[in-house]
Parts: structure tokens; C-alpha cells; sequence
DNA sequence: CCCGGAACCTGAAGGC
DNA sequence: TGCCTTCAGGTTCCGG
């Protein structure tokens, strides 16, 4: 979610109210609706109204009433004329102005929709971590009901909208909660510290202009440097920044889960055995 | 409804 | 060098 925050701030004052004159569609197999040649004919001539985020979906509102949504998923980034072409290069949005504006996808797991609602899209995701409405309580009152280590409710987009794997871990750090604690079991200490755990990782996410881990590049090209204040996302086998201990990872629903045994130490409601 | 695992894709890195 | 395995920013579908 930072990653795509940061990708809509920098984007915006360059594409909001310009209009598309054109689509170069390299990879018609990223269009989920309706089908390639359709959405490439109906998005020439609409102009660029808004640029919104939800979760992790960026959203185009245009101007003729309908919504261009996009998921970058795992490889995805958006490049806004880059020097050199892109050998990842899935689809190129041409602009009144001139400019290109280039879906590369390393992965090909990227998906676009052109749709005239995004509700059927974005309409079960959970709430925004960040927004005021999103409280201690209302974090409380979605885990309490899952019996699920935290690690993969987190993941849930359907419980809270925007949380990556790598700002799981990180946040779980934080609130010195072990991956495999069941969700259900947090004290309401736990919670408040995941809570506050939450913000801090996304913001100062958000401030770093996202993580540079792997593909991950900003508009212009630059890198996001959160990444480099990960204290154990991607760090297994190296000692804990806090205690010395070496990071730990798991597999917890088919993802890397990093954390280090001491400081997330096994509490008496982890009740997952693991190793 | 809840939970875990596999599938969808491609490429990089490390072990043998 | 070359082959094989594992891992990677995520979501969705399929069983139990």
C-alpha cells in the first residue's frame, strides 16, 4: 500500500486532466474486464478526472462516469516516461501531452479493469488502516472473531485494506506480537500496540516513498527507501536490531514470515507449534 | 463462514 | 557451466 500511495502522489499532477489518446497494449492477458480491445477503445478520449487509491488498487476516475482500476500485485510498477525502454512493458498509456505512462510487470500477475463501477472490485475490502475512522476498536473488533494466527488475518484484505507481508512483519515486530498468535487471543494491550504498530510502519512507509525491495520503482524511476528501516522483514538469519537474536522465518499461508523468537517471544497464546 | 493450501506467472539467487 | 530448488511487494479458488 505505501508503494501504490506513493505511485498515486506522484502521478497525480502529472496525469489528473489529461486525457488518453492512445493505448499500446503489449499483454492483453492483464485486461480482466471488459476485453482488450474494448477497454482500449473506450479509453481513448477520456480524460483523467481523479486519481484514487483504495487499499491496493489504484483507480483512474474519468470523465465520461466510468473507473480504470489497476492492481500491480507482486511486480507491478508504473513508469512515467522512462529513458530507456522497459523490457517488462505490459501496456503503454499514451497522453494528450505526449507523455507515456508504462505498466511494467515483471510477473505478469498485474490485472486492469475498466468498469463503470469499482464497487464489484474494491466493495469487500476492509477499512483503511490510516483513516480517522479506523480506531483501536474498530482493529478489536475485526480480529476478535478469528481463530487464525494474526500474521495471515493481517494479510486479509477483507479485514483491514492495504497491509503488505513485508509491513505485517514489520508492525508485528513493533508490537512484539509473534506471527502465530491466534487473532482472536490478543489482549486489548496487543491490540492497541498492533494498532499503533500499524500506523507507525505505514507511515513511515509512505514517508520513504515505499520499499525498493525487489521491483518495486517510483514513477520517475527513483527507488523507495523504507526498505532500509526494516528491522526483519527480509532478514532471516541476521541478528535483531533490538536484542541480537537471529530473525526467524516461517511459512504462514504460503508467505515468508520474518521475526525474531525473542523479542516476539512464544506467549501462552501462541498456541501454533512450530519447527 | 472459517481455515489452509495451491494456483496464477516470471525471474533471480544459491546449492550441488 | 548447468540444473534444480527456493523465494519474491498478492489475490482467488478449491476443498475440508
Amino acid at each position: 500500500m505505501p508503494e501504490v500511495e506513493t505511485i498515486k502522489n506522484e502521478l497525480s499532477p502529472h496525469v489528473v486532466g489529461r486525457q488518453f489518446s492512445g493505448v499500446s497494449l503489449c499483454d492483453a492477458k492483464l485486461v480482466r474486464q471488459p476485453s482488450a480491445e474494448e477497454l482500449c477503445h473506450r479509453l481513448v478520449g477520456q480524460k483523467i478526472n481523479a486519481l484514487e487509491r483504495r487499499g491496493k488498487y489504484l483507480m483512474f476516475r474519468l470523465s465520461h462516469g466510468g473507473v480504470l482500476v489497476l492492481h500491480l500485485r507482486m511486480s507491478g510498477t508504473l513508469l512515467l516516461d522512462p529513458p530507456q525502454p522497459d523490457p517488462y512493458t505490459r501496456v503503454v498509456f499514451h497522453l494528450d501531452n505526449g507523455s507515456q505512462l508504462v505498466f511494467s510487470d515483471r510477473r505478469r500477475l498485474g490485472t486492469i479493469w475498466l468498469l463503470d463501477s469499482e464497487q464489484a472490485i474494491i466493495g469487500k475490502l476492509g477499512p483503511e488502516p490510516l483513516a480517522p475512522e479506523f480506531t483501536p476498536q474498530t482493529l478489536a473488533g475485526r480480529l476478535h472473531r478469528y481463530q487464525a494466527p494474526i500474521k495471515a488475518v493481517l494479510l486479509d484484505q477483507t479485514v483491514i485494506a492495504g497491509i503488505g507481508n513485508m509491513y505485517a512483519d514489520e508492525a508485528l515486530f513493533s508490537a512484539g506480537i509473534h506471527p502465530l498468535t491466534k487473532a482472536a487471543s490478543l489482549s486489548p494491550e496487543e491490540v492497541q500496540r498492533l494498532y499503533r504498530a500499524i500506523h507507525n510502519v505505514l507511515q513511515s512507509a509512505i514517508a520513504d516513498k515505499g520499499a525498493s525491495t525487489d521491483t518495486y520503482k517510483r514513477p520517475n524511476g527513483q527507488l523507495g527507501s523504507a526498505h532500509f528501516n526494516f528491522r526483519v522483514a527480509h532478514r532471516g538469519g541476521k541478528p535483531c536490531p533490538v536484542c541480537g537474536t537471529a530473525i526467524r522465518r516461517l511459512a504462514i499461508r504460503n508467505r515468508g514470515s520474518y521475526f525474531c523468537p525473542q523479542c516476539q517471544g512464544l506467549q501462552a497464546n501462541v498456541v501454533y507449534n512450530y519447527e
